[in-house]
Order: structure tokens, then sequence, then C-alpha cells
DNA sequence: CATGAATGAGCATTCATTCAT
DNA sequence: TATGAATGAATGCTCATTCAT
């Protein structure tokens, strides 16, 4: 087989691995219907990543890469403007849609699932997203401060509340991700945290 | 056997199965070790529940009881009264011991993680436990807005905010609920939250 | 409970596991099955029978002596008479009718069945059936040969071969029966067995 | 491991199926003993046979196969000869020595105990023994008929017949099997068959 | 390296049987 | 005696993992 034909099953392997991880749970989840679901035959996804508990953090890993690589790029967008309400509505809601993504729901549904068993998938996973994106958005609002838009503040612990304030309430009304939620209530989520948001730290 | 005796053995074998479930997850918690746990034989299990779905329902409805009476009592601990932020921060942070126990923790943990095979365990746990926290909260809120102790608001809304502020913060802490957070770490979230709430909030 | 409940009570389950037995075999049938069927409690037939394979043994013999009174009453139907041909095809037509007989048929399954496991049922159900349908007929058949009807012949020899002649083409016909045999083809066979069986035997 | 040697497995495990299930009947034969018995592992058997239901089917089918296969060369044996009765003897007792044999009483037993839970085991069976048996003696008989040795007769009743009055006998003398038959007895019943057969039969 | 086949260990569930009442 | 409850011992079937090719 080809290297470039090695590396597509490695992928495919992880793929598959995420898909059915997510959707049945690490203990459920058979090697099997991995390896059938990525077209190969079952001793190949063994060949590649030696045991399930392998396989299964190297899917994690990878879905905590894509899942952050989104999220830094909202946070991306956050520049600063004339209309500073504006801006972090709209980041706000970008966000929460990215939270609400059915890739990002089962990932962290699957995270909280096996942290007991895999209590290192938060370092796996932390230093690939949760954490990340909050000092991203430290970094924006110290900036915003400095500019004088917003009044001083900790940085990290307004980013944290700015986090929560978006995704406490999706939580509820998602249902833990359950329920698909309307973009409109989305809207209404992302402004009623902006608005919280700036009466507590509007310069 | 007395029937007092029986029902010790369906309490039991609850407990065991919250212990074992919470412990390993729906998949790979075995019946073998609830009845281990609980000091009965694995039939008397399915004498008294029928089979792991149904025992997992009911350990779940149990728990979800639980946790939701602790959380009722702290919120009715909210009155208003000279010092609405030393209140509210004594509730927030009574709030965040409960939230932080290790039983709680593992509730949410084994709720997110099965509600992939189980979705109706939303509606076990949502009647008794999360929205009826957020609702008797949103009462208080309404109360103290009426007496002018906070500003006109939404009191669902806030209320939802009020605890977003709380638990998200905590949730990034904790790493979700991996580490113990100490004492006066939850005492800081919970002043810092109060703190945002009623610079949004206060009438 | 009175005397008269007991015996009911012992009637009620005998008739259950006949037909619980029949229905599903020995090891297949459930002890529970045969005490729900008969609307006792399960220690209830303990009670009476000690255990599954005395109950078994005694629901086979009761089956065995209705079936075995069954086919004596057609026997003893036959009686010489002007016309020989005639008297034979009615008893051999009716004696098919009992052999193809759900509960008959269930029977001589069930036997058949169990056998390997309780080689003593031959014993328990010989004397009351096999046999002693084979004797009487053969009571007869001598007869007939001393009243100079039929030749001269070995009884028991004759009665095997004419008891053989109905049966063995209605296994046959009836798919071990498993397939209900219409009442004009057990006619044809009664006939075709009382024709070779003249043949044969005829003065 | 060669293909020979899958192929040595699945012979093997069906031979130990066919020895457990004749052995034990279905609901009682277990898995794991038909395993052992095969020197395979559990796993192996699922393998090859999906579940005990169809590893059950094709053991009763590779049985009839093996019984079907010696009927038949009996029956091959019959040809015309100077001397008819002798001939028919010596298939007659031949027969009954097939029909005695172990596994063709075990066979004859494992389907008339399942034929309740099994109904289709019928057709399973019927092409490969019963009536194949019967179509082949009756095309002996209509040629012997056609070469005046029989007078006219229809030649699928009178192979009934003959069948009947081998195997009728036998198995009330056997005790249905439970009970090995001399090889003189075997003899006595085949010439009483042959007798009353040609009695009735002859030209 | 990829695979078909094999396996040891485990698991949910059932059942005949027995206590305690 | 009749019963509700309990249990030890199976049993069918699955799964992660490993060889032999």
């Amino acid at each position: 087989m080809t290297v470039r034909g090695r590396i597509d099953k490695r992928a495919a392997i992880l793929a598959a691995a995420a898909e059915v991880f997510t959707r049945e749970g690490y203990g459920q989840a058979g090697v099997d219907v991995i390896a059938a679901e990525a077209g190969v035959a079952k001793p190949t996804v063994y060949n590649h990543f030696g045991d399930k508990e392998t396989l299964f953090r190297e899917a994690i890993a990878a879905e905590a890469d894509r899942v952050l690589a989104e999220h830094l790029a909202v946070v991306d967008q956050l520049r600063d403007g004339d209309d500073l309400r504006a801006a972090l509505e709209n980041v706000a809601h970008h966000m929460l849609v990215c939270h609400c993504e059915e890739r990002s729901v089962a990932l962290r549904r699957l995270l909280n699932a096996e942290l007991g068993r895999f209590p290192d998938l938060i370092d796996i996973v932390r230093g690939r997203a949760a954490d990340r994106v909050t000092d991203a958005l430290a970094d924006r609002l110290a900036r915003l401060a400095l500019a004088g838009r917003l009044r001083r503040l900790d940085p990290t612990q307004a980013a944290e509340q700015f986090l929560a304030l978006l995704t406490g309430p999706i939580e509820a009304r998602s249902r833990l991700g359950t329920r698909r939620v309307a973009d409109d209530e989305l809207w209404a989520v992302a402004r009623a945290a902006v608005d919280t948001f700036l009466r507590a730290f509007a310069a």
C-alpha cells in the first residue's frame, strides 16, 4: 500500500472512531463497528493504534483540535470598532452557533462521560480547547479595557463570565444538547449576555 | 422477610446502582457489581427492577430528587435583608458547594454521558432538578425586584444568568469536576458572580 | 383451603403442566409459567410435586391415561358383524382420528423428545397406552380368527401390523403431526390399510 | 490457519452439535458444551453459524443427509431376481438395521422433539430423507409390478405400507428406540412384514 | 502492512429451587 | 398449606485482542 494509502486509512479510522465513540460512548463502542465504518479490518485498527484506549484518546484529541480551531476563529473576529455592543453580540452569537454544533455537543458529551474513566482526557482537551478559548477572549477583553472601551477588569475572570453567560443559558435551553435551539433564541441569549456583560463591564 | 426488609433491599439496590453507574457509566456498570455492592443476589435486582435500563432510570431519578432537594433548600435561604450583596454571596457560595459535591458532579456527568442513549433522561431530570432550581431562584429575584432591591428584570433570564455566572467558571476551574476546588476559590467565584450580577441588576 | 380446593389446585397444576410441557418441551418449560397458567404460586407447585421432574412424570402419566382410554374405547367398538371390512374400516378411521388429535400428537412428540433424558417414561406410558391398545386389538383379532373370519394368525403380530398400516402412512402424510390431514385422506388411509390387511389375513 | 483448518473446524462443530443436540435436545444443549466437544472456543461457533438456532438447523440437515444416503443405498440393493421374497427380506432387514442405528434413532427423536419449536425442520428433513426413501422404494415396486412380479398397485401407497410394516412394529419393540432389538428379532419383523406384503401384493 | 479466523473473559438475563411468613 | 421474595448456577451471546497468512 502506498504511504498515501496508509495515511488515508489512519484518517479514516480516526474519523470513524470519532463518529462511533461520540454516538455510543467509549464502553458501548465496538472496535469492529469502527473498523467497519472505516472500511478496514479490525486488526488494522490495532496495527495503527495499539488498543481501544489509545484510539479513543487520539480521536478525542483530533476532535478537540477541530473544535478549538473553530472557536478561536470566532474569537479572532472580535475587533474593536464603533459599535462595541454589536461586535460583542456578533461574536457571542457566533460562539453559540459553534457551541451548538452537533460535533461540538457530542465532544463535550463524550468528554464528560468518560472523564471518570480517563481523567487525563482533561489535559488532552484543555490545552486544545476550553482554556485556549478563554485565554484568547481574555486577551481581547484586556485590549478593549486598555483602549478604554471596558472598565478595568480581571481579563480572565471577565472572559470566564462572558462565556458563562453564553453557554449556561444555552445548556438549559437546549436541554443539554438534546434539542435544537432556533437561531432567534440564540440571538436572544447572545443579546441578553452581552447586555448583562456590558452593564457590568462597560467603561 | 418483612416488608421493611423488602424496602430496605430496594433502597440498597438503588443506592448501589447510583454508586456504580456514576462510577462506571451505564455500559460499563455490571449488574453483578451492583448486586454485590447492595448485598443481594443478582436476580433480586431483576425481581425489583426488571432490567438494567429500568434500574438505571430509577437510580437517576432518585439521585436527581436528592440533588434537587439540596439545591432548593439553598435557594430557599435567599431572603431579603439589610445586606443584599452578603445574602446573594452566601447563597451563591452555598450553591457552589452543592454543585461541587461529589454526587452532584457524578450525576451531571452520568446524565451527560448517557443522554445519547437515553434521551428521555432529560425529562426525568428536568422536572426534578435543573429547571426547578432556576424557577425557584427566579421567584426570589422577582420578589427582590418588586421590593425595589433589583431593577426591573426578566426573572427567569436573570436567574439563568446568575446560575451561569456561578457554574460556568466553576466548571472550568474544577476541570469539569475532576479537581477539588478549594473553599476560598469557591468564595472568590461566588463574589465575582454576585458582583457582576449586582452591577447589571441592582436597582 | 378446603380439601376440595386442594384437589382442584393439584388438578389445575397437572392440566397446566401438560399444556406447557407439550407446548414447550421439558427443558424449555418454565415452572413459573406452569404455576401462572394454573393460577397458583410457584412454591405451591413444589409443595404438591416436589420437583419439576416429578411434575413432568405425573403430567405425562395423566395424559397417557386419557389417550389410552380414548383408544381403548375405539378398539372396543370392533365387533364381529356381517360386513367385516366395513367394521375394520370404521375402527381404522376412528383410530386415525384419535391418533391425529392434537393432544395425542403432542403427547407422542413430548414422549419421543424426552425419552433420552427420562428413559423410564417408556414404562410409565407403555403400560398405559401403546401396548395396551395393541393387546386389546390382538384380542379382537384372535376372536375373529377363532370365528373363522380371519385366517390363523399370530394375534399380536397381526395387531402390530394393522396399527402400523394405519399410523405409518399417516405420520408421513401429516408430516409428523405438523399438518392437519383432511378426513377423506384419513378414510383413504384407513381403507388402504384394511384392504392390505384383509388381503393378507382374511380367512 | 489453512483453509483446510477452517473447514475442519466447521465440520468438527457440526459433528459436535449433532452429538450434543441429539443427546440433550435443543433447549438443554449448551453452546459451550458443543464448542468444548468440537475443540474450539465458543465464539468460533458463533463466527461460523451466527446463533444456536442456525447451528441446530445445519446440524439437523447434515444428519438428515447422512441418514438419507444410508437408506437410499439400501433401497438401491433391491433388484429383481429369482427369489423375490428373499430379496425383499434382505432389503427389509437392512432397512431395519439402518432404522435402529443410534444416529438414526437420535435424529428421529430430535426431529420429533423440536418440531413444535421449529416447524420448518420438516422441510429441511423431508426433502432429504423420509419422502425420498419412500419415492425410491415406490420406483422399485413399480418396476417389479411392471415385470409381473407384483400385482398392479399404487406404488407410493405400497411403498408407504411396506415401510410402515417394517418400522411400526420395530418402534413398538424397541420401545421407541430405548431398547436394542436383537438381530433375530429384526429378521422376524422383516420376514413378517414381507410375508404380509407379499400376501397382499404378490402377482 | 492488511486480513480472516480464533479466543478468553465477561455480561445481561433466566430458572429451578428454597426460605420466611 | 400457600405465597412473595430471594438466590446459585447456568446460558446465549459479545467484545477486545491476538495469531497465522
